[in-house]
DNA sequence: TTCTTTTTACGAAACTCTTCGTATATCTTA
DNA sequence: TAAGATATACGAAGAGTTTCGTAAAAAGAA
């Protein structure tokens, strides 16, 4: 049945995601007090989209207490790297290199940021020589 | 009305859009034979949601020939911005630069592509000087 | 002309996601 | 204990997208 399907999350999910990895494990109540900060919503609408999100396996409540706790089932990272993968391929066509290109264009980035980057461009040059 | 709502793209138009960017304006025909070299669909469909993009605003049809010929109204620099705006903001939180990392991280990308965006590195960097 | 193929037009079903109203249970506090 | 606040459970409506069947029009072939 649970076939552990790495679901792809919507834009909504991945909000609530988000709040779970900045904050850790958290209550319906206090993801939905940090969404809305940023975004008008009914408190059963967040509740709904969590308990959707256990059925899918995106993340686990804790039912110990009253006021269920919710944990991320999928790592940061992972789900990143999933959805830049399909944005990538859907977008640019793969190429790694014109998102690149635009991302560092289109928004500030500071000095210290793109010397990171330019350790990495060594790095990956480096292994190729 | 018609009020120029710059919208955003479902994936499928996006697939379709990919294919009238690479090969300028295109019958339905055309653009499902290459639709269908990797992906699974009825003509009607492309049909269709072609229709849909038209009353969107995203292609128009000239329709002097029995088969309409579709032409982008969208730009695909504006576009993948577009959606790179927000694909940056909901998944990497607005940092450009840890999209850039997990980009050039998990992609091959030639020495000459890295060279390049070197070259937009110094020129980024050489402003703020 | 008649039959077949190709194209557009139309509408509806299926699916997913989002939203919220309402019911029920549990806790708090007066 | 009684009243109010807070939580989960449930179900269903609404919107958007995708899919496709079918009809009608136009073009081409016999």
């Amino acid at each position: 049945m649970s076939t552990e399907h790495p679901q792809k999350p919507t834009e909504s999910e991945l909000e609530i995601l988000q709040v779970l990895w900045q904050n850790g494990p958290s209550t319906v109540r206090f993801v939905h007090e940090e969404l809305s900060k940023t975004k008008e919503a009914g408190y059963t609408t967040t509740l709904k989209i969590m308990q959707i999100m256990a059925e899918k396996g995106m993340v686990e409540p804790d039912k110990s207490s009253r006021s269920h706790v919710y944990r991320p089932l999928l790592t940061e990272e992972a789900t990143q790297r999933k959805l830049l993968d399909r944005f990538l391929d859907t977008t640019f066509r793969g190429s790694a290199m014109k998102l690149v290109m635009q991302a560092l264009g289109n928004h500030q980035t500071s000095p210290e940021e793109l010397d990171e980057i330019r350790n990495l461009l060594d790095k990956l040059e480096g292994g190729k020589k």
